[in-house]
DNA sequence: CAGTATCCGATGCGATACTG
DNA sequence: CAGTATCGCATCGGATACTG
């Protein structure tokens, strides 16, 4: 009936069974999104861009076969949520020792030869501390310079420890203006460059609240990943 | 020319960059097998019979461009053999924490339904402790109750830290004869049984040299994620 | 918003046989 | 022993359109 008899490796070894479950194509990514904190159908295919829908409900119908999450309504709302259940919690140490390896081993022209604005957005957003910030409502806009205009401004409103992302003119004052290009935030995403020295080498350009843009180091969290070295190779 | 760009993901996230890696069918058993110790192609051969050559050659030359392995000559021969980079050992904690997280997360009644003799026998050759041994050559003839005559024995020959394992009588006298059901074997080397449990059970059946019937708890070393719990479903 | 339905092309990969 | 060569099917999954 399953699929998975002919996918199977026949082997009883756990690391045979676990990579059944885990080794198909997305599933990993998936599993991010959801230790990330995604909830919702639409929130995972924020961060699954190039995943059909098709393809999305596929895998996550095995994940709830293999236990590893569950969707229930959430809120009494009618909507359902997918949550991870203990043996999908488990897991966090694997995944995130999948990205500190892929941090310090893979080459990081290879990591920046795979740009995109939103998906560093999305990322952006998520990982930000509105704690270092000055209090009240703060508007940052990002700009990729080399991006087509109409397409390449970013807004992000935070307000109540609440973070929004806007890709359209959300209509308030912009607090700080953050003009750079893709490859640049990324890298310092990634943890591969800093946003002062970036600044200082005039390829990221703050204006506006200086108290803002003191303290971006701060507030800008940087990828879980961007710690440590990166192979020396 | 990599078939890799239409694999790929399009993410920056090292996560991804990790799975473009390790997520295709085999590849995390090719290192399972290299991180136990096989450099050798029939080696490898060994510890994945339903692998076909041609795709293990495929994937150890993907291994190869990814950096995880290198190829080499050893000992002055000219057959080669394989062997993890750096990058390739930093991979234990991953894959080792997902053998941990399939036993302990992946029913037990699902592992046991990959039961395979040689596989079994494979691992526990590899496994076995001869130091608690007694001194001495010592012969072990494991025999699978309910497996066709002629292809149920198997033969451990342990000689000065070194041990053999064969699928034809070799010729030796048997120093101890295991006789047990294939499904018991593999749970006791999971670590779901005890072996001193299930010769009680009268599902093992010890006979020969006390001293080394009596020993078999120490030098029969389980599977090394035999440890810890499982989840209590 | 939260998915399904359908289609079809690419390719992954299993089986088998063969070679230096 | 250490792989290549070849073949062909199955299925994976991408694209697009549609629905409750």
């Amino acid at each position: 009936m399953s699929t998975r008899e002919t996918t199977g490796y026949g082997q009883f070894c756990p690391i045979a069974m676990a990579s059944e479950v885990l080794c198909r194509r997305w599933t990993t990514l998936i599993l991010r999104e959801m230790l990330c904190g995604s909830t919702r159908f639409n929130e995972l295919r924020r961060g699954l861009p190039r995943m059909s829908p098709a393809l999305l409900s596929t895998r996550l119908r095995e994940l709830e076969e293999s236990g590893l999450i569950e969707r229930r309504g959430d809120g009494g709302e009618a909507a359902t949520g997918y949550h991870l259940t203990p043996a999908g919690q488990a897991l966090r140490p694997v995944i995130v020792g999948m990205g500190e390896w892929g941090h310090r081993w893979i080459e990081s022209s290879a990591s920046l030869a795979n740009l995109d604005p939103s998906l560093l957005m999305w990322d952006i957003r998520r990982n930000l501390r509105p704690e270092p910030m000055p209090p009240g409502r703060a508007v940052v806009q990002f700009r990729f310079k080399e991006l087509p205009a109409g397409k390449n401004r970013w807004w992000l409103i935070v307000d109540a420890g609440e973070v929004d992302l806007c890709y359209s003119d959300p209509g308030f004052d912009v607090d700080l203006y953050v003009a750079t290009d893709l490859r640049t935030m990324t890298a310092i995403w990634m943890g591969f460059a800093s946003i002062n020295g970036e600044v200082k080498a005039r390829r990221v350009f703050l204006e506006g609240d200086p108290r803002l843009a003191g303290s971006v180091q701060d507030w800008l969290r940087y990828s879980p990943f961007a710690t440590g070295s990166t192979a020396a190779e």
